[in-house]
DNA sequence: TCACCTTTGTTGTCATTGACAGCATTGTTG
DNA sequence: CAACAATGCTGTCAATGACAACAAAGGTGA
């Protein structure tokens, strides 16, 4: 174990970003500081600036992360969820139930980052690649005949709200707690039904 | 004009509450500061503690404002709408996604003050009165015959995520900007879509 | 091997901040 | 008009983020 006698840490960066996602799960988003971090790694206080320039740098990094493991969860979910629409709606929205109770601190952080003007490119890119992974699941609704027709934008902006609303209510605490148990089930059903095709009865 | 020369500021709550919400908009919430409010109002530094314990407390005040305004143009909207489920529920989504997008950092903050475990009893409650605003439009709409039956919770659970997730996503910028304008009607379609009764052949 | 350069940490310093303590002024009420 | 409460002020402190100047480690090429 490196005994935080080396004067080079090894990998303090990714290090500041570990303990910083779990001063701000713990503590909250005001609580996190760059020099209490340094301090909790056994390095100086000016240590940190080597690797992000700001502490806005640092949370951009951390949202990033964020984006990062969501696109994860979300692809192994889907990639274990059989093949029609309302299987892999599901899924999806059970990853990223999951993801945003689990990481509640940190989807906050990953969307209120956006209203920052000069937002990070990669942050931008990165929320981006991850909506468009879930508005890709209604195109491939709508190939099977199993969502209605129309441009993916408008057929996926509600599909796309109700996931993201739902995920941030639950996150946020703001959902009765049985409710968000049990819940999905039905609001999966929800989302079918608002993403049907306009004639009902296509499949079988 | 009170030139500030008076011992007592009048109402100096209500002008910090004024000036901290300028300045969450313009500058964000990490660059609002006690003291730069007190200096911004000609009042010393320390003036503000009178009336908000913590810094924490102003911005508790600050989004319980958010709610009572959320909760009044949610009202002025609806009383302005006609009586079929449909047209109330444009309003009522109209309301909250104007709200959100004139909004945004507001918002963000009224949501994420949620996180904090020992969060102001009366912030909670706002935001819960907030909530049951909303699923009444349901219960109005199950009154009418117009949404499906079954409990609250469970049908308007989704529909409030709806609303929520896109007044959400429009306020943090995630939403292409084209679909933002006019995409509240397709939004709108989707939801009654969702919680549409189960025999369609109700209304005439 | 060793001189050089780059990366990564370190120490020192500064202005700003939030919080608190103690005092001053004003307004109110009996 | 004399308490007294409400509101504001000055002073102070420790913590913080940012920056500058310096130091050690880790290559890298002659």
């Amino acid at each position: 174990m490196h005994t935080r006698r080396r004067y080079h840490h090894g990998d303090l960066r990714a290090a500041l970003l570990t303990r910083a996602e779990e001063t701000l799960r713990e503590k909250g988003p005001t609580a996190l500081s760059l020099r209490e971090l340094a301090r909790d790694l056994g390095v100086s206080h000016a240590a940190p600036s080597r690797h992000f320039k700001d502490k806005q740098a640092l949370l951009d990094a951390l949202a990033l992360t964020g984006f990062d493991r969501l696109d994860e969860r979300m692809s192994a979910s889907l990639k274990e969820a059989g093949e029609s629409f309302a299987e892999r709606m599901k899924a999806a929205a059970r990853a990223y139930v999951d993801f945003a109770t689990a990481n509640a601190e940190l989807l906050d952080l990953m969307y209120s980052i956006k209203h920052d003007p000069k937002a990070s490119e990669e942050l931008i890119a990165a929320s981006q690649r991850w909506t468009r992974q879930t508005l890709n699941l209604i195109a491939e609704g709508q190939r099977r005949g199993e969502v209605r027709e129309g441009p993916l934008e408008r057929v996926g902006i509600g599909v796309f709200s109700t996931l993201h609303g739902y995920a941030t209510l639950a996150a946020s605490d703001s959902l009765p707690p049985d409710v968000r148990a049990e819940g999905l089930d039905e609001l999966v059903a929800y989302i079918l039904r608002g993403c049907a095709p306009e004639k009902p009865r296509q499949t079988a």
